[in-house]
DNA sequence: ATATATACATTCATTGGTGTATGTATAACG
DNA sequence: CGTTATACATACACCAATGAATGTATATAT
């Protein structure tokens, strides 16, 4: 076969790396060969090989064209120190947006979550997703300090537990909803979710309910 | 090979899940075969064809040895509708506490969320975790109700998203510490994350945060 | 204009896994 | 106590998928 100009080239690759993207929520990613993904870009295992060594790295070039807008989205490190509350709630509230709204977004969560195996090749990936969620959190836990620092927040705050809060709120709610898109509005729930727990990191009411009996604490010594 | 006696079938056939349950963790479903299993519980193929169908049968079979007992902890439907928040939480602490101390339930977790692709055969598996999904939330949508009902939460409270909020949270605590466990004591910030959901459904406070300005709006349009 | 690297398509060899068929010793049953 | 169903092990046929090798026409560099 002819040789292509290296635009029509790139045309190829992010033509396949669609077709993957397809086939991977579809049919799962062990679940559909490299013959499939060609034939389905109208191409053949060889432009594969030749763009990708490997299925591996046809997958993390699919998940980084995806996710590399929204790593963006996160702040660098330095300026997190800074962030305010306000621009924390703004930040979770276009992850949810990019969901609901970017396809492509969607898609690739979808794959990432339910429709690929974190195990040999692909246990690089999950590091990475770790590391990526430790970020999130630090990020959290940063801004949740500031916001004490300027007597927004109590001092008695235990701001580490309130950032691995948030993130899994949020982390929970995206997983509910890519599962179940119907079950309810990502951006109204997930919006309403948000504030509402930063609002009430600052809540001195008294607790609604009691402490656990001396009888429950009994019945979790048996796993 | 010599016919054994009903009891020692039914040890071959738990010592059969009990090395699926492990080399599934280790390598991913897809990624180990029925070769490997059987040979890690020093049986050979055959004694897996005999007790189950197929991989898909034997993984069903693991999945619904560890979730029974959590899913009996689920209260019956129709309790459900008298829940009240004490016992909700109680629920909830109990879940936490069966991920943390039993290892198997911890093993499945992570099987269930990071070495299964939800595709082809398994599709209809992960449709059984989504009617497990609904139901907890109907159960605690359910109790937010009761406890309006008793005045004991303010009868503008969103009771559904609120619902979808409490299970996120903890799906997301539990997703995190899988992931991460030595990251934070899934016990001490999951039962505080979820009594402070709890208490601050009654919160009356002002809000902390502002509304989105007009621009944040405007900006959210652009997918 | 020639040479070379490029962008694939095609072919081939290999293999790991699956499902099934068959063998077989013994527990269970009457 | 003989028969039969059981609980596996063993052997076989088959295929789908991979990776590498090779072919080839054409951009592109010089």
């Amino acid at each position: 076969m002819a040789k292509k100009t290296k635009q029509e080239a790139q045309e190829t690759r992010t033509s396949l790396i669609d077709a993957a993207e397809q086939l991977f929520q579809q049919r799962g990613v062990s679940r559909c060969s490299l013959q499939d993904i060609a034939q389905a870009a109208g191409l053949t295992r060889g432009a594969i090989y030749w763009h990708f060594k490997d299925k591996t790295e046809l997958f993390k070039a699919m998940m980084e064209r995806a996710t590399m807008p929204l790593e963006e989205g996160m702040a660098a490190p330095e300026a997190a120190l800074q962030l305010s509350l306000a621009e924390l709630r703004w930040g979770w509230i276009n992850v949810l947006h990019s969901t609901v709204n970017n396809e492509r977004t969607r898609r690739v969560f979808d794959i990432a979550m339910h429709r690929v195996e974190y195990s040999g090749e692909m246990q690089g990936l999950q590091e990475r997703k770790l590391t990526s969620l430790r970020a999130w959190r630090q990020q959290n836990q940063a801004a949740f300090a500031h916001a004490v620092s300027l007597g927004q927040l109590p001092a008695s705050l235990n701001i580490a537990a309130a950032a691995v809060a948030l993130v899994a709120l949020v982390d929970g709610l995206i997983h509910q909803w890519i599962m179940d898109p119907q079950a309810f509005d990502l951006m109204a729930v997930g919006q309403a979710s948000v504030e509402g727990f930063l609002n009430n990191l600052a809540n001195k009411a008294p607790p609604l309910l009691p402490a656990l009996t001396d009888e429950e604490r009994l019945r979790l010594g048996r796993a």
